[in-house]
DNA sequence: TCTCGAATAAGAGCACTGCTCGCAGTATGG
DNA sequence: CCATACTGCGAGCAGTGCTCTTATTCGAGA
């Protein structure tokens, strides 16, 4: 969990080898984990550029100075946030997919991209800090490259199961250059897909269409143009749909 | 001009009321441009988020509570930083479509596709302005709202060319639910359009793909997943020329 | 069981931020 | 010419992220 990779981040060089932990150990973990949902409910209200981590320590009564032996830096402390926002987003949405019909692939690409706004609407805070504006000197840590992957694998996975269904479908596939050749064959193979790479960048245009029109929404380019928001966005999601022959 | 606005912020109901400005307006004009001038390159170097008043007060020479009498808050000069970034915008993309044929509606469609992403990524942080996470206390003022629909206006125009020189082509036009209907037959009338409503969805989809792609690639989500970006677009900008029949 | 080093917590402090206020000059319209 | 509006400056306030010193507590090895 991403608890013990915040625990990793720091001393980790010290930290006992063994399972077993400490009581000190279970007593620092307790204290990161409280950190954490403090952190959690102050993005929540005022959003990541506002956060202040002097105020998450006036919350839990400690001094300003104590988080820095739990997190180095307030970088750290969003890091810790955004890898629980992926995650979190990835839980949503995996949890709305399951409940439809394996078969429906239609339906159950559908269902990922209203769980990912419903989850995006609920948590407009987090799905800002993981697909809006990165903070400034952020730089993405390996550490969340797999949780931000969970949705995107989701789909993948629909769309591979849908070309094994139906191979060669009459989708009007693109075709791409050498290059994009290159790069959606290579990004297949990291994925363990077989999809031909013009049906990826298909996959690839629908889930930027998903979050484009997620963040239009958020962001607030909506206001004043449309008043039925998720009816336009299922719509769009039939859209898409079709395109991938789902 | 955006600088006349700026101005009307602040002391406009102690404004003369002639044309011809007074030396004293003229030079508060004139302090006003500078100062944005110098906002505008803080913004480049260390985007919105990191724009410190006093830093672009240092830069001018000036003490930090003088440039209140200019800009009643750091909202106000971001504000006016978002009105420049969005008039920067249009003007890039107009000049690019100016020069190509009329006729070729899908080629003016992919111009003005890439001259947004070219200035985007010239003007990252500038970007990041209007398209990423707006401010906290960030309130659209009205004031932003005609710069905003520069490009899409235009876009809107190729498309309502298209249509009315091959009209009820073809082209895979969903039909809409009735409260989608009323939004955008109302968008439609506000824009003085007469492309049908199922057409004028199409048409926002293809400008939120657009911004989506142009907003992964600057805020790093084709990091390790697409190295050819330019490609990626080109094909995606074919595409969507393809679905609205251009 | 004792001890000594490591981990923790707190407080003072630094350099910075946005912004306000009072005071001094200066230009301007009546 | 003069009252008034405008402008600039410096001090200061409350807040920020972060560091360093000091004091305390804990736990593992002798």
């Amino acid at each position: 969990m991403f608890l013990a990779t915040a625990l990793d981040i720091r001393h980790n060089g010290t930290m006992p080898p063994n399972a077993t932990q400490t009581a000190r150990a279970r007593v620092r973990a307790e204290m990161t984990r409280e950190i954490l949902v403090a952190a959690r409910s102050q993005l929540a209200e005022v959003g990541a550029a506002s956060l202040s981590v002097r105020a998450v320590t006036r919350e839990l009564g400690m001094s300003s100075s104590a988080i820095y032996r739990y997190f180095p830096s307030r970088d750290a402390l969003i890091t810790a946030l955004i890898i629980d926002a992926y995650n979190a987003l990835g839980a949503a949405t995996e949890k709305a997919e399951a409940k439809v019909a394996r078969d429906d692939f239609g339906l159950r690409f559908k269902t990922i991209g209203h769980a990912v706004r419903n989850w995006a609407l609920a948590n407009p805070h987090e799905y800002a800090l993981i697909y809006g504006t990165p903070v400034p000197g952020y730089k993405a840590p390996e550490d969340t490259i797999v949780p931000a992957t969970r949705v995107t694998r989701r789909l993948l996975a629909i769309l591979q199961s849908a070309k094994s269904s139906e191979p060669e479908a009459g989708v009007n596939q693109p075709d791409l250059g050498e290059s994009l050749e290159i790069d959606f064959t290579k990004l297949a193979r990291e994925y363990a897909a077989t999809v031909p790479p013009s049906l990826f960048t298909l996959g690839l245009a629908a889930w930027i269409q998903i979050l484009g029109t997620i963040s239009f929404e958020i962001f607030g380019h909506f206001n004043n143009v449309i008043a039925d928001n998720e009816a336009y966005f299922d719509q769009m999601l039939t859209l898409a749909s079709k395109t991938l022959d789902l």
